[in-house]
DNA sequence: TCTGATAATGAGTAATCATTCATTAAATGA
DNA sequence: TCATTTAATGAATGATTACTCATTATCAGA
């Protein structure tokens, strides 16, 4: 089987995956129910992934690239003008997240689940991710459009909790608006302050 | 048995589980693990509780409520000046979360089990906190110390947001710094903005 | 002290599921 | 075509654990 066949199978466990546990839940989803889905045999996942956890983290890991291939395209592209750039960042955050409702669940819920799991995942590309944010943020301050002295890893925080609670939020909400339409918003509030100046 | 006693005592298998939740994580924990360190029997667990989810809701439950009892003292007291009682929250916030890193942990992590149980959560006492903190913006739009016309229940969901990243990453974060020190960092930048002005 | 009621016990049960591995199928290439 | 390697299968296993309930202990009032 050569290396294409077996990355698209691959691929296919994992959208049957994030498919499975945003609908049950990771510890209500069983690999018989994500090998089901994929059309392959139980053990068939084995030969693709050490276990069940080894899944939840590939799901992570394959998303997380993409987050960090978009942000780093833009990141390169903006360099002259960091307001723009953070506010396209937000904007990508807020799009790919509400584009696909399963991933984002499994975003603001399942990858929570317990902390060995979330050491492992905020080790990884999550880090990244946010030195992405940090760098933007210290590139405004260098050039003087952002406040000095505000530690720039801070902000990338701050900045990542307020998308996360914007996703969560959407994730629990009933109703039916566009994630996107938040960017705008967070951005002003972010970049404005909440006091009249 | 009267209802101190009996209250006494489903106290002692809250506090049992926190400690043992936070240690193995919720699904790692069983019901045993609970029993033993409250120094009850298994079954008596059942004379308390519907069942292992109804501990972790109900831990939910308890420290929420302490929350909401001292946020809403500090809103009473604070009516005159929105700004530091926005100060004064999220300073209990990062303090109440600070002084007891096994909640913490069940806070930042294990509540967020399932969709199903931070459906339940956020529905109840969750949505007090945060009308709180929108009252207290309100409250400084109506001033006019606040900018008008940016929707109050946002920006109480964005405070909540940065405060939990804030207390996610103390958390994980092997560093032993104080997580309250953020406190004013935090309100320096929700108030004042990051764009120099 | 006696008695009915209330509280607590903990061994047993029944169900669940991740993982394994002996077997079968498919692919490869000579 | 046949032999060999590689991939896939899925039934069986073994371990785990939430919850029940028949039994025992404790308590409160007379």
């Amino acid at each position: 089987m050569n290396a294409d066949r077996k990355e698209a199978k691959r691929e296919r466990i994992l959208d049957a995956a994030v498919r499975e546990i945003a609908g049950r839940g990771y510890h209500r989803t069983t690999v018989s129910d994500i090998a089901g889905r994929a059309g392959v045999a139980d053990g068939t996942i084995y030969l693709y992934f050490k276990g069940k956890e080894d899944i939840l983290v590939s799901v992570f890991e394959r998303a997380m690239q993409r987050f960090n291939k978009e942000a780093q395209r833009i990141v390169e592209d903006g360099a002259g003008n960091p307001e723009h750039t953070l506010r396209r960042i937000v904007s990508l955050h807020l799009t790919l997240l509400g584009e696909d409702r399963d991933l984002a669940v499994i975003f603001q819920v399942e990858f929570r689940h317990t902390l060995h799991v979330l050491e492992l995942l905020s080790r990884s590309r999550m880090r990244d991710y946010l030195a992405l944010i940090a760098q933007v943020v210290e590139e405004g301050e260098a050039q003087g459009v952002f406040k000095p002295d505000v530690d720039a890893m801070f902000v990338a925080k701050a900045v990542f909790g307020i998308l996360d609670e914007m996703a969560t939020d959407w994730v629990l909400s009933r109703k039916n608006f566009r994630l996107a339409s938040r960017s705008d918003t967070v951005c002003d509030l972010l970049l404005g302050g909440l006091r009249v100046s």
